[in-house]
DNA sequence: ATATAATGTGTATTTCTTACACTATTAAAT
DNA sequence: ATTTAATAGTGTAAGAAATACACATTATAT
């Protein structure tokens, strides 16, 4: 038995203090003028990373952003037409790199809007069960991974930072403990420049270590 | 586009101190003869979770045993036939319970082998980089999952709890802390009996409380 | 009685987590 | 020049968890 084979890509980005979801507004049946996320079917002598890459061109114009692999998603009635077996990915991006090189370049989509993970619209298929298994991994990861420096730009302020584990963990973190256990990380670096353009006191940037903390990791 | 479309089980048990694996070995072509996870094609109108319980059984004889999605794989070359995307799952049982149970319920498979993590055979596609995920995938979960108590019988020592996280983690652990640390986990229960037909100092019993583990775990 | 093989136990040190409130700085408004 | 508004930045004490480390106890077999 054969199936059909699409990928589907959860791109994850922080903006406006808030954590946000690309999605796009289908131009096909079914569910044609609903929002969902980004994806397509993947051809027959296609390696899936290469797919992945093609798709989210094609739906979104980003380009080289790394993916991981979330899980498959294969329900008989997921599609009306038949089962359509759909491996879903899930990206992290900084807004202000990728704000102004989003538009479909493809005609399937309509038009690509960001939401906050908060107020997402109805969604077409099961889109819905697999943003919220890509929050779930996303919260489970925050503490061990790159995520949170992958959301912001390379020069960041802590309370940017916090904001973004409180938009992930969905909660409340209090400023001096968070400080203090950002400290102890040792891959962050105080640099000596501060934040511009703001009516208050501006704060200190940082900047992430990637070798750092990698060699953190490497170690256990 | 579509794909030929199959589920693959790595079915992890603990026997003799060590961590083991189920394999199987394939009856067909291509790669007869050689080892392979357990595994076989879904049916088009089946849904992955009752795919996943009818392959297991027919190709090991096990039933009702609970899976966990690892991951796709999806490779084109990962069969020299055309690609054929797998959903790879995961599953821990109890050594005692299964253990005359196991038997190849067709004829894809020829017979049916446990064999410690540590001593592999050289393996079928790419059933080797499957292990490798899902033993990554277990050694991320054992401090806050069912894990250990999946693959014990319901009354285990604390010297078998202690080799089955030694087996995971691939590492020794401090006898004393790991076992204050048991202790302050709160869902353990100290029986009143110990350990028979051992030719030395019998150990007491515990037995694992679900329920208290999951109010634990919901609370957050 | 003795040997064997594994069980079961405590303490001191360090590290991490948590709870909690005020002063400092800057730009904008008056 | 002064005030206001908004956010940045900082320390301490108490409790909890992690780590390092060695020996007496108990059941069985001979």
């Amino acid at each position: 038995m054969q199936t059909h084979f699409t990928i589907d890509c959860v791109i994850f980005s922080f903006d406006e203090g808030q954590l946000k979801i690309l999605l796009a507004e289908r131009n096909e049946y079914p569910y044609k003028e609903w929002w969902a996320l980004p994806g397509y079917f993947v051809n027959k002598y296609e390696e899936m990373e290469d797919a992945v890459s093609r798709i989210l061109f094609e739906m979104t114009g980003l380009k080289d952003i790394y993916m991981d692999q979330l899980a498959a998603f294969a329900g008989v009635k997921r599609h009306p037409e038949g089962r359509i077996l759909t491996v879903a990915y899930m990206a992290l991006v900084q807004m202000e790199e990728v704000k102004n090189k989003i538009a479909p370049t493809s005609d399937y989509m309509r038009q690509l809007k960001w939401f906050p993970v908060a107020e997402l619209p109805d969604l077409a298929f099961d889109h819905r069960d697999i943003i919220n298994l890509s929050l779930e991994r996303l919260k489970k990861s925050v503490t061990y991974s790159t995520a949170p420096y992958e959301l912001l730009p390379t020069k960041f302020t802590l309370t940017q930072l916090q904001q973004v584990y409180e938009s992930i963990l969905n909660k409340k973190l209090d400023k001096r403990n968070f400080r203090k256990k950002i400290n102890n990380l040792g891959y962050l670096k105080e640099l000596n420049e501060y934040q511009k353009g703001v009516s208050y006191r501006a704060a200190k940037l940082y900047s992430f270590d990637k070798k750092k903390f990698h060699k953190q990791f490497s170690q256990d």
